[in-house]
Parts: structure tokens; C-alpha cells; sequence
DNA sequence: CCGTATCCGGAACGATACTG
DNA sequence: CAGTATCGTTCCGGATACGG
């Protein structure tokens, strides 16, 4: 992770133009259903896959394990196996995961703040004629 | 975790349980492949259509009106045509906008500090025996 | 209790062609 | 220059069934 040349005036913000792949990565991680939603139940105590479950309802077996282990690949939570009686696994956030979390609370409170004015701009602008155009197939609904 | 009723102990993080749905739509408009980008090139100065589809490259058209529209519809961009000789339209970030940027900018920031250290586990997690598995398919390749 | 394998619908995205 | 319409593909995510 070099810089390739000085950039002067960068009052802005190089992370948007130097690691666009690197951003959208982490983007990704974020912004699929339901990392987030079990990185903030992890954020208080370690948990087992069961009890993640009726936390995340209505998230399906496939998907959190599925995204348990994509958070365990990437560092983000750490997978410990008890050989009980009946298995019993926990999960449980790792210093890193614990860094994206405050990052992700930052966001979620953005979010808070921000509902009511969004879904007043998205119904003013419903209703602001627009007939119909396939180009809602864009992004986000 | 042995309360029946009541959420007396809410003091980790409420925005986590309380507008999942409402926290999952922002993450959504974040998590797409284009919107950070846009709000990015954004972030010092109007940009015109076109210099925004040079910019973002290789965003096509039709992502770039969709993602345009998305940013407009929530009103974190604003889209103004002048009526000149070859028409043209401005983009630029509302107050709504620039404070998401500021949100953005932490999680790009997060990103860059911790890159290697993502990289350097998943090949850790990689080359760590997994023969094979659908499951793969699940969130963040 | 803790997962994995398989099937499948629909949404996101890209490529291309056309319009004002 | 600034878009929209249409088509095709990829891939995320839900339902279900099975295994350790």
C-alpha cells in the first residue's frame, strides 16, 4: 500500500480513489443482510450458533452459517468448538471485529437519525411524477 | 440473558435490535457496488454526468442513472439541468449527502487500517484445510 | 445441537442499442 | 451531452432435506 505520487491538495479523501476495490471489499461485508446483525449480537458476550439464530430470526441455518464463516475468514470473529455432550460451538468477536463494530454503530446511528428524513425524501420524490422506468432495477430497490 | 420481558439492559447498543430493518436499508444503499464511489467523487465539488461516469470507471450508464437516482430518491443528491446549448446536469451532495460522506469516511479509513490484516486471514483461513463447499456461496465471496 | 448439500426464484449488474 | 429500453447472465439468499 504505497502512494504513487504526492497528492497536493487532498483536503478530501484519497481512501476513495487509492483503494476503491480494497473499500468495496468491506463494503460488501457490510452491506449484506445480516453480517451486521450478528456482529451486534456478538457485541456483548460470545454466543452459540443456536442462539445466534433466534437472535438473527428470521435468518435461515444456511446464511448465518454462511456468514459466520465469512466473518471468520476475514478475521472478524473467532469459532471455538467445545467437545460436550451435545456440541456446543461459540462465537465470539475478535479485537478486529470489535474496531468494525464501532464503525458499524457509527453508521447505524447515522441511520437512526437520518430514518425519517430519507423515507420523507424517497415518498416526496414517489410521488413526484415518474411513471415508469426499468431503471429502478438499479440499485436498492 | 435470563429476563423474560423487558429490555432493562440495553446497555450495549439498541439501534441493533430496535430498526434492524431501518439500519439494513441504509446498509443496503451502502453496500451496493456504485453509491460510495459516486458520493466519493462527490465529496469536493458538482459533477456533471458524464465527468462522473469517466470518474467511476468502469461504471456503466445505466448503473450510474440508477445510482444517481437511488442518491436522489433518498435525498443525499441533489440533480439540477441547465438549460444550455448540449444539455447539462449538475450532481451534487446535499447537507444529508456530505454527512453520510463523513460515515463513509470512517469505514474507508477502517478499511485502509485494517486491509492487510483482512488479507493476510483469509489466506491464513484459506490455505487452512477446506476441501470443499457450497457454502462458500454465501455472503462476501 | 451444529451444521452441510441441493434446488430454485429473483434481484443486481453488465452489454448493447436507441433517443432528445 | 445525458439519459432510457431491452436482453442476458451472474449470484445472493430462502426453503428444504440430510448428516455428525
Amino acid at each position: 500500500m504505497a502512494h504513487p505520487i504526492a497528492d497536493v491538495e487532498d483536503t478530501a479523501f484519497e481512501a476513495c480513489d487509492e483503494g476503491r476495490a480494497l473499500v468495496r471489499d468491506v463494503l460488501e461485508r457490510v452491506g449484506d443482510k445480516w453480517s451486521v446483525v450478528v456482529i451486534c449480537q456478538l457485541a456483548d458476550t460470545t454466543r452459540r450458533f443456536n442462539e445466534l439464530r433466534r437472535m438473527s430470526e428470521p435468518i435461515t441455518q444456511r446464511m448465518l452459517s454462511a456468514t459466520l464463516r465469512g466473518l471468520e475468514r476475514d478475521g472478524l470473529v473467532t469459532r471455538t468448538v467445545h467437545d460436550t455432550k451435545p456440541p456446543r460451538v461459540d462465537y465470539a468477536l475478535t479485537p478486529r471485529g470489535f474496531s468494525l463494530l464501532e464503525v458499524v454503530r457509527a453508521l447505524a446511528g447515522w441511520a437512526e437519525a437520518n430514518a425519517a428524513g430519507i423515507v420523507h425524501a424517497r415518498t416526496a420524490f414517489d410521488a413526484r411524477g415518474l411513471g415508469a422506468s426499468d431503471l429502478r432495477r438499479g440499485p436498492a430497490a
